[in-house]
RNA sequence: CGGGGCGUAGCGCAGCCUGGUAGCGCAUCUGCUUUGGGAGCAGAGGGUCGCAGGUUCAAAUCCUGCCGCCCCGACCA
């Protein structure tokens, strides 16, 4: 892409509206716009970003073997009302009306839409497990909304629901959904740690949030110091074996936020060096409800021994635009954004810092052509600006790396590549730079 | 929903107290000079001062109502 007929409008100063940080670079760096409170547009790098992160979430879904398939966004009431929630949502529940005045809802979340269409054609248990998911917008109509996409009324979301013939298959669902988020957020180059939620009326142990580390965060997250570092199980475990241990493994470890955290038991289940205290964003959340829903909606499911009962389930959720200002929370520095290569808008720009000089445009070609041919999807800063608003724009962006082409450099036969996270830089030949960024 | 704050050019702000020609920086446009970390000079454009009503000879400024947005708290991906 060549950043003259390029979208990437950058402020110099943040909007006066926004506080936290990751807000801030998100509009200084013309990733998002306010539309309303709460409600935003996503912009070209900020929509490239957010594809990003939710392809990592598809591709770690659909590993652990759940099914992708797509909801309206428009809900009737009259399901909600079969579960009973329609008129216990509340004023966080966007109600409308059609012209035949039917009474119809913005979803914030799609239990009722997923057992509708589950009941509708499974009724064995041979057909079982099943994991349906979709990414999709919803819409809570938040008392306050604040901190940018952190926490905004309209808001991506990967929202994974299982059914199953028993408690005990639920749980192994359970177990998958789990060992996948971990591996969603490392994908994500992010500390995330699983910790113990409330379950409700449900009751039982299995229901946990997944929070990501960073300084900022808004909730106190208290957590024995070896569950971090364990991180996740990575992409090749058996996923249709037993689980039960690797999730044991992360479970036994204490791991609270500051609703649930119990000082005393910290004190006895962590050594006083494993005991961590930090910061973090709440990005995930799993649990299993039983039949919460499908025992109203009456999806029934016969079992081999020619019972009907009502499907076990649980649901599964992932905030995947929220996940865009929780990275940026977890890494960033003075200058702007820090993008892990996996979701950066743009792999490399080519910073041609001579714009018109023939053979200043010639090695930054070359160079643009190499990256692009070589997959890194490369951003072509070939616009009249000066120099150093060029690199303050892109430190600000947080494009992974920059390969700069300046007179000096080309009449030497050199070009200069920048690390974005560290700030390194290597002066050397255009083939050993292109060599050093695509690996 | 309780408490607090703010709406003046695209962005950041001053002006309001004490009513009297709407300003500054950045950005934008034109020209010249510049060009390795947000250039310089000269010129130009851009505003129903959130909206409505009131007081007044006169309202960005004072009064009333409404709307919008932000922050703190209780709730949430």
């Amino acid at each position: 892409m060549r950043l003259s007929r390029y979208f990437m409008p950058t402020l110099r100063d943040a909007p006066s509206d926004a506080q936290i940080v990751s807000h801030q670079l998100m509009l200084r760096s013309g990733l998002i716009r306010q539309e309303a409170a709460g409600i935003y547009a996503w912009l070209p790098i900020g929509l490239k970003v957010l594809k990003k992160i939710e392809q990592v979430v598809r591709e770690e879904m659909n590993r652990a073997g759940a099914v992708e398939v797509l909801m309206p966004t428009l809900q009737l009431a009259d399901l909600w009302r079969e579960s009973g929630r329609y008129d216990d949502y509340g004023d966080e529940m966007l109600r409308i009306k059609d012209r035949h005045d039917r009474d119809l809802l913005y979803g914030p979340t799609a239990e009722e839409v997923i057992v509708d269409i589950f009941r509708s054609y499974v009724k064995s248990y041979k057909d079982l497990p099943k994991n349906l998911y979709n990414i999709q917008w919803k819409f809570r109509d938040e008392r306050r909304p604040r901190f940018g996409v952190m926490r905004g009324r309209e808001f991506l979301m990967k929202d994974a629901y299982s059914f199953d013939i028993d408690e005990t298959a639920a749980r192994r669902a359970y177990n998958r959904m789990f060992l996948a988020y971990l591996n969603i957020y490392a994908r994500l180059g992010l500390k995330a740690i699983p910790v113990r939620a409330d379950t409700g009326p449900i009751g039982g142990d299995l229901s946990h949030e997944f929070i990501i580390l960073a300084e900022t965060g808004e909730s106190e997250v208290f957590a024995h110091r070896d569950l971090v570092e364990m991180g996740a199980p990575g992409p090749d475990i058996d996923w249709d074996g037993d689980l039960q241990p690797l999730v044991e493994q992360r479970t036994r470890l204490y791991a609270a936020s500051d609703e649930m955290h119990d000082a005393a038991r910290f004190e006895v289940e962590a050594p006083e060096d494993k005991r961590m205290t930090a910061r973090g964003i709440e990005v995930g959340h799993i649990f299993y409800f039983g039949d919460k829903y499908s025992k109203p909606m009456k999806a029934m499911i016969t079992g081999p021994d020619g019972v009907d009962r009502p499907a076990q389930m649980g649901s599964y959720g992932v905030g995947v635009s929220r996940l865009v200002g929780g990275i940026i929370e977890a890494s960033h520095d003075e200058a702007g954004i820090i993008w892990p290569d996996s979701v950066a808008p743009f792999g490399v720009a080519v910073v041609n810092l001579r714009v018109g000089a023939a053979d200043v445009d010639a090695v930054a070609d070359q160079a643009y052509r190499a990256l692009d041919a070589a997959g890194l999807d490369p951003l072509l800063d070939d616009t009249d600006q000066r120099p150093g608003a060029k690199f303050t724009n892109l430190d600000l962006v947080g494009i992974p790396w920059q390969l700069i082409v300046g007179p000096k450099g080309v009449a030497e036969g050199v070009v200069e590549i920048k690390r974005r996270a560290t700030g390194e830089r290597q002066t050397l030949p255009l083939e050993a730079a292109l060599k050093a960024i695509a690996g």
